[in-house]
DNA sequence: TCGATGATTGTTATAATATAACGCATCGAG
DNA sequence: CTCGATGCGTTATATTATAACAATCATCGA
């Protein structure tokens, strides 16, 4: 239960985070969602998502062929977007707009509208599901009329560690 | 006072918006606060400034560099770039990240976090100035340590008008 | 098993968005 | 007037993303 806490208290990773456990863990969670859907997680796909996965901070696509291209000698730009956009529609990363990057979903067993906590200084991304925002903005929304049928929020700043320690 | 209200309720315009003198409008008020501020809007900005204020759409750099090309026959992609980069450190524009466009801001006078509402069928964006997103948003990245410097927050989906006109 | 069918991937080219770098012009403070 | 900073012109290039079409693969019914 401590551990399940400490993530409740912050998305953010901590030092003692495993991320070799982290990553396996999403890609057994994205093959089981994808068997359940009929959906095809190839090889390719699961090599995108490993890669996206790579870290909590977003990776352009580029980067990510770059990385593929190890394993996968004639990757082009297509190949890589296209399985980002198969790992979209299935909930299995996001899009950063504002930094035309992708970054591995936390939670893509159920749809969600999620909002970003992006440090400027480590590049870290935070994913939340905070009803309190949503629901704020669904409200005006409402008022005004307007259907919401996607949220894009990004917030950049400073996370906890770095706010802890000013160095370079 | 019925004008006030109506704008009040709604952000996006509607059919009667005199929009040749909202752009005046928009560009006296840039000028004035251009001038109380030591900035130099120059001829070059200023037009940039008008083009972005052609509609309430979100507009495309090119876009803008395209209709710039009539009046400045040497523009190239830095002069534009360079025009929104002004523009925006002065508070005179938004960049929409969801769109890689950019669109007049409606209120200048004061520095403010926006929310965007994005009609996906007449492209129109309304800027909100909502202070229970706002709130509801700072709020939550404090609980978790985190330090908000500048919030993206774009919703799309449907406008009342265009929701009322279920047309093609 | 066979072939039809649709999904996936390969491949080449190109579109769309944005910036680097350098030099000249212009403005305004001193 | 001169200097330094800012603005702008110009060329080239970086970065992000998609179009278009061919080849391959998986699946399923005949």
């Amino acid at each position: 239960m401590v551990r399940s806490r400490a993530s409740a208290v912050t998305p953010f990773q901590t030092a003692s985070h495993d991320h070799d456990n982290c990553v396996e863990t999403a890609l057994d969670r994205a093959a089981q969602l994808c068997a359940a859907r009929g959906a095809r997680l190839t090889e390719l796909r699961r090599q995108v998502l490993r890669l996206v996965w790579g870290g909590h901070e977003p990776v352009g696509a580029y980067a990510v062929l770059e990385s593929l291209k190890r394993s996968h000698p004639g990757a082009a730009p297509p190949t890589v977007y296209r399985a980002l956009d198969f790992l979209i529609e299935h909930g299995l990363i996001h899009r950063i707009e504002s930094l035309n990057a992708y970054v591995g979903c936390s939670r893509p067993e159920r749809p969600h509208v999620s909002q970003f906590l992006i440090c400027g200084k480590c590049g870290a991304a935070a994913e939340l599901d905070d009803p309190a925002i949503a629901r704020a903005v669904l409200r005006r929304a409402a008022e005004l009329g307007f259907v919401v049928e996607q949220q894009t929020i990004e917030l950049s700043g400073l996370c906890p560690r770095c706010r802890a320690r000013p160095d370079a």
